[in-house]
DNA sequence: ATCAATAATTAGAATAGTTCTTGATATTGG
DNA sequence: CCAATATCAAGAACTATTCTAATTATTGAT
């Protein structure tokens, strides 16, 4: 059934506003291609994808507007190693886990009620304002 | 008293072979940086650091050294954002905290007895290989 | 609506960290 | 001692990202 209706996940709106960030026609495409595209895209994945609809759109453009959603808070920017960085409209807190069978990146939460100071020794006087777990392993499916 | 004894820190005693790995001069002299430079260095700081004693030395053949002294697991690479790597010591598993003030990096243990999966929702069939908790803040010294 | 001021976009150049290449040097095992 | 192998050095090459400068779009005031 799913596969039959046609793909009108383009059709998702985008305000012209996000948390006071002008949602230029670029900005709300790649946006819009972080929604659909859940699965981590790096700036090119999203700058290849995002042609489709703006085929003048630049890579630098993109990275441009990235860089803004990131810096409202509107996606996340991942970072695993060293490779290319990689983007995530999934606001709530959570960590990554790396399949390093497939590459597939699943996003992982924690447990609800759970305090990083009851599973870490923190230098005393820490304040923590952001937090990033990356597991890497294998998925077994039994 | 600490600051009028001269410097013999330097007389690390290293072995000809650590783990299967053949334990030149370079490599001695790269790990015994790392082992006084406890604040998470990068591969330049090792660099400049390491041709007081081996002035010939390249910014490559230190590259090289850093990653097999990492490929044989005998010290860790870690990486913040997609700022420079840095080289530490400590194997035992542990997080980082990232002080935006100074931008110190302490080492994070875990607490005793702490087990993910009791912190995090993995998905099912997970099996961990390597963890790596990155923490951002302040350190209020009240 | 018009126009100036501001912000966003584009294309390509520049940058920085790291890796690669090639030839020289050192080490090991036979 | 010699051949095979590993390591090292110097600089070129690579890649993701940022910067620069010029163009285009948008806003707000008139």
């Amino acid at each position: 059934m799913v596969s039959h209706t046609p793909d009108n996940s383009a059709e998702i709106e985008i305000p012209d506003e996000i948390s006071g960030l002008r949602m230029t026609r670029q900005r709300q495409e790649v946006y819009r291609i972080l929604q659909l595209e859940r699965n981590h895209p790096t700036a090119n994945d999203v700058f290849m994808r995002v042609k489709d609809r703006l085929p003048h759109i630049s890579l630098a453009t993109v990275y441009n507007c990235l860089e803004a959603l990131v810096q409202h808070g509107i996606i996340r920017q991942v970072n695993f190693d060293r490779e290319s960085s990689r983007y995530c409209p999934n606001l709530n807190e959570h960590g990554h886990f790396h399949d390093a069978a497939t590459g597939v990146i699943h996003d992982v939460d924690f447990k609800p009620g759970i305090n990083l100071a009851d599973v870490l020794n923190l230098p005393p006087g820490a304040v923590i304002d952001d937090i990033e777990i990356t597991l890497r392993g294998k998925l077994t499916t039994p």
